[in-house]
DNA sequence: TAAAGGATGAGGAGGAAT
DNA sequence: ATTCCTCCTCATCCTTTA
C-alpha cells in the first residue's frame, strides 16, 4: 500500500512539476511578455503545450526495484490539470472552481473569461492596493499580524463559515475545491492541521512554478497599469497577492525599509564566522522550510538586484546568509547561502587555513613590494591572467630596478592590474597569477585534486573557480556532525568538484551515500577518483543532468536509500556574475535558470519525504 | 593535412564599498 | 563622488592527434 501510494504521489509530482516547467518555459520565451502583458496568448499554445505532455511518458521508466505501477495520476477529480494550470496562472482556487462549475471543463476559453470578470470585480474595492507601481513593494506598512490572504478570505467567509475541526473535514473541502487528495494531504501534513485554509491553498499553489512568471514580470521595468477590466487583471492579481506575502513574511532585519531589495551585510560575515564578534544569535526558519531533508544553496552574492530575493522566495522564504571566504582563507569569495541548518555551534575545519597571502604563499613574500598592500587576494575566478600581461609589468619595473620605488603611475598600473587578475609575485619585478595547485590550497581542497585523468589545464581553473570555498562550506555544515554520527546520505546538485562531498569528508562526517550530480564530465570523474582515493565506505552515483532527475528516479534513490539528510547545490552563476560582459541576464539566463531545477528537486524531496513519513 | 582541442588576449557594466 | 571588484564569453592563434 505505501508502494502504491508513494509511487501515485510520483506520478502525480511528475505531472504537476511537468506543467508548470511547461507554462514557466513558454513564458520565458515570450520575450517582450513584460511590455505589454495583454498579449500574452494565455489560450492557445501556451496551454497546448502543457496538454500535449504525455502523462504516463515518465512513468514508462522502470527502475530496479520500483514497480512500474501505472496508477491514476489523478486521485482528485478529473479536472485537477485544469484547475491547477489557473491556479497556475494566479486565480484563486474558489474562483477557478467556479468557472469551471460555469463553463465546464473543455471550454478553456470560457473558463478564462469568467475569471477574468470574477478577478476584476474582486480586485475593484477600495482595499486595493498599489497593484500599479512598479516598486510594488513600497507599500510596506501591511500589517505582520494579519493573515496573508486577504484575497482568498472571500471564499472562507461565503463558503465555510462555520469552523472546520478536523483533517478530514479539511481534505474534504480541499478535494472538493478541486485539489487531488495528495496536494491536500501534503499540505495539511506540512502546514499542519490548524492551519487556515488560505494556509493550506497557499502552500499547494503558491510555491511553485507559477511565481516564476511573477518573478520575471516584477524585474522588468514598465508594467501597464491595471487600466481595463479584461487586460492584466489576472497578473496583477496575482502580484498584489506575491507582494503581500513575500512583505508580510520577510522579517525587517535584511530589507531596507523603502526597497523590497535584500542588501547585503556590511561586513559580510552572515550568520557568524570564527573569530569575529556576530550580533545575530537567533534566526527563525519558516515551517515551510523545516527539514527534513536539510538543504543548502549557494551563488554569487553581487548577482543582479532582485535575483536573491526569487531565489528566498522560491526556498521557502528563508533569509539568506551572505559570507565572504575571506574570513576563512586568503581569498575573497562572496557568496550568498540559503539553508535550513542550525546556526549555533559551528565549528572550522582544523587546522586553520591561513588569512592572508604571505602566510598561504611564504615564497611570495621575499619578493612583495612594500607599496603593494595587499594581503589577501580577490575572487578566484575561472580565468587568469596572461603571460604577456606580467611581461608587461616586469618591463615597466626593470626601469626602476630596486634602486627605487617606481613612480607613482606605475606602482598604480602595476597594483591595479595585480588586483585585476590575482597575480602574486614570484620572482624579481615578476608577478604571475596561481598555480592550480595554489588555488586548491586556497579553496580547502586536496593539492592535486583537479590533477590528471586528462584535464587540461584551462579546465581545471576553470572547475576551480566555479567551486565552494570548502572551509566556509564545512563552517556552515558542521553543525550536521553531531546529529548523524552514523553518517548522511546526500543529494549533491551541480556538485562541480565536490566541494561539498570534501567539506563533510573533511568534517569526519561519513558519507553514506550520495547522489551528485554534474554536467561535466571531467568534474564527474574528478569526485570518483577522490571518492575512490578516499577509502569512502558508501556508494557513490554520478549523474549528468539535473533535468533528468525526476520523481521516479528520486523515489527510486530514496526508497534505496532511507531519504536524503542533505539536498547541496550551487547552480550556475554564469548569468549572475559581473565578470560576465555578454550574458548576464539573471536568475532566467541560459545556465542560471537551472536554479529551478535546484527547487524543483528540493521540493520533490520534501514532498516525497513528507509522503513517506 | 585536416580536425580537434588547448591556450591566449581583448573586452565593461553594474553595484557595493568608502 | 570616487574607488573598487566581479564562481566570464568570444574569436583567434597555436599545438596535438588521427
Amino acid at each position: 500500500m505505501a508502494k502504491f501510494l508513494s509511487k501515485e504521489l510520483a506520478q502525480e509530482e511528475i505531472d504537476k512539476h511537468l506543467e508548470q516547467r511547461n507554462f514557466f518555459i513558454t513564458l520565458l520565451a515570450g520575450d517582450d511578455f513584460g511590455v505589454e502583458v495583454d498579449n500574452i496568448d494565455w489560450d492557445t499554445e501556451d496551454e497546448l503545450e502543457i496538454e500535449n505532455i504525455p502523462l504516463g511518458s515518465h512513468a514508462s521508466l522502470a527502475f530496479p526495484g520500483v514497480e512500474a505501477n501505472m496508477a491514476s495520476s489523478s486521485a482528485g477529480p478529473s479536472n485537477s490539470k485544469t484547475v491547477d494550470y489557473f491556479i497556475g496562472m494566479g486565480f484563486s482556487a474558489k474562483m477557478v472552481a467556479k468557472a469551471i462549475e460555469d463553463n465546464g471543463e473543455e471550454n478553456t476559453d470560457s473558463i478564462l473569461e469568467t475569471l477574468l470578470t470574477l478577478s476584476a470585480l474582486e480586485n475593484s474595492p477600495p482595499k486595493q492596493q498599489h497593484v500599479d507601481t512598479d516598486d510594488s513593494f513600497s507599500d510596506y506598512e501591511g500589517s505582520f499580524l494579519d493573515d496573508f490572504s486577504d484575497l482568498d478570505s472571500d471564499y472562507e467567509n461565503e463558503a465555510t463559515a462555520k469552523p472546520v475541526s478536523d483533517a478530514d473535514n479539511k481534505m474534504t473541502f480541499l478535494v472538493d475545491m478541486g485539489y487531488s487528495e495528495d496536494e491536500a494531504y501534503a499540505a495539511i501534513e506540512r502546514c499542519g492541521v490548524h492551519s487556515s485554509f488560505a494556509e493550506l491553498t497557499d502552500f499547494i499553489s503558491a510555491a511553485q512554478i507559477s511565481k516564476a512568471a511573477d518573478v520575471l514580470l516584477g524585474d522588468l521595468p514598465v508594467r501597464p497599469k491595471p487600466k481595463n477590466l479584461n487586460g492584466c487583471s489576472k497578473l496583477n492579481k496575482r502580484r498584489h497577492y506575491d507582494d503581500d506575502t513575500w512583505k508580510k513574511k520577510k522579517p525587517r532585519c535584511f530589507e531596507d525599509e523603502d526597497d523590497d531589495t535584500i542588501r547585503l551585510p556590511n561586513p559580510m560575515i552572515g550568520f557568524g564566522v570564527p573569530n569575529e564578534l556576530c550580533l545575530t544569535v537567533h534566526r527563525k526558519i519558516p515551517e515551510a522550510a523545516m527539514g527534513p531533508p536539510y538543504f543548502y544553496y549557494e551563488n554569487v552574492a553581487l548577482a543582479p538586484k532582485g535575483v536573491w530575493n526569487t531565489i528566498s522566495r522560491f526556498l521557502y522564504d528563508v533569509e539568506p546568509e551572505f559570507v565572504d571566504s575571506k574570513y576563512f582563507c586568503a581569498a575573497a569569495r562572496k557568496r550568498g547561502y540559503v539553508h535550513n541548518l542550525p546556526i549555533h555551534n559551528r565549528f572550522p575545519l582544523l587546522p586553520l587555513p591561513p588569512h592572508t597571502v604571505h602566510e598561504a604563499l611564504p615564497l611570495t613574500r621575499r619578493w612583495w613590494p612594500s607599496w603593494d598592500t595587499r594581503t589577501q587576494l580577490n575572487c578566484l575566478q575561472t580565468c587568469i591572467g596572461s603571460a604577456r600581461l606580467t611581461d608587461r609589468i616586469r618591463r615597466a619595473l626593470e626601469d626602476y630596478d630596486g634602486v627605487r620605488d617606481p613612480p607613482l603611475h606605475v606602482q598604480k598600473f602595476v597594483v591595479e592590474q595585480c588586483r585585476k587578475w590575482n597575480l602574486v609575485w614570484v620572482g624579481k619585478n615578476k608577478v604571475a597569477p596561481l598555480e592550480p595547485d595554489e588555488v586548491e590550497m586556497l579553496l580547502g581542497f586536496p593539492k592535486n585534486h583537479t590533477r590528471g585523468g586528462g584535464i587540461s589545464r584551462t579546465d581545471r581553473y576553470k572547475s576551480l573557480g566555479n567551486s565552494f570555498q570548502v572551509d566556509t562550506v564545512a563552517y556552515h555544515l558542521s553543525v550536521l556532525k553531531d546529529m548523524f554520527p552514523g553518517g548522511i546520505n546526500l543529494l549533491s546538485l551541480f556538485s562541480g568538484i565536490g566541494g561539498a562531498e570534501v567539506a563533510l569528508h573533511r568534517l569526519g562526517i561519513p558519507l553514506k551515500n550520495v547522489v551528485s550530480v554534474d554536467i561535466s564530465e571531467v568534474n564527474r570523474n574528478i569526485v570518483r577518483c577522490w571518492w575512490e582515493q578516499t577509502n569512502q565506505k558508501g556508494t557513490l552515483i554520478d549523474l549528468a543532468d539535473v533535468q533528468e532527475l525526476d520523481a521516479d528516479r528520486l523515489q527510486y534513490y530514496m526508497n534505496l536509500f532511507g531519504g536524503f539528510d542533505l539536498v547541496v547545490g550551487g547552480s550556475p552563476c554564469n548569468n549572475l556574475t559581473g565578470s560576465n560582459r555578454y550574458t548576464r541576464d539573471g536568475l532566467e539566463g541560459k545556465e542560471s535558470i537551472l536554479f529551478y531545477d535546484y527547487f524543483r528537486i528540493l521540493d520533490l524531496v520534501k514532498c516525497i519525504a513528507t509522503k513517506t513519513e
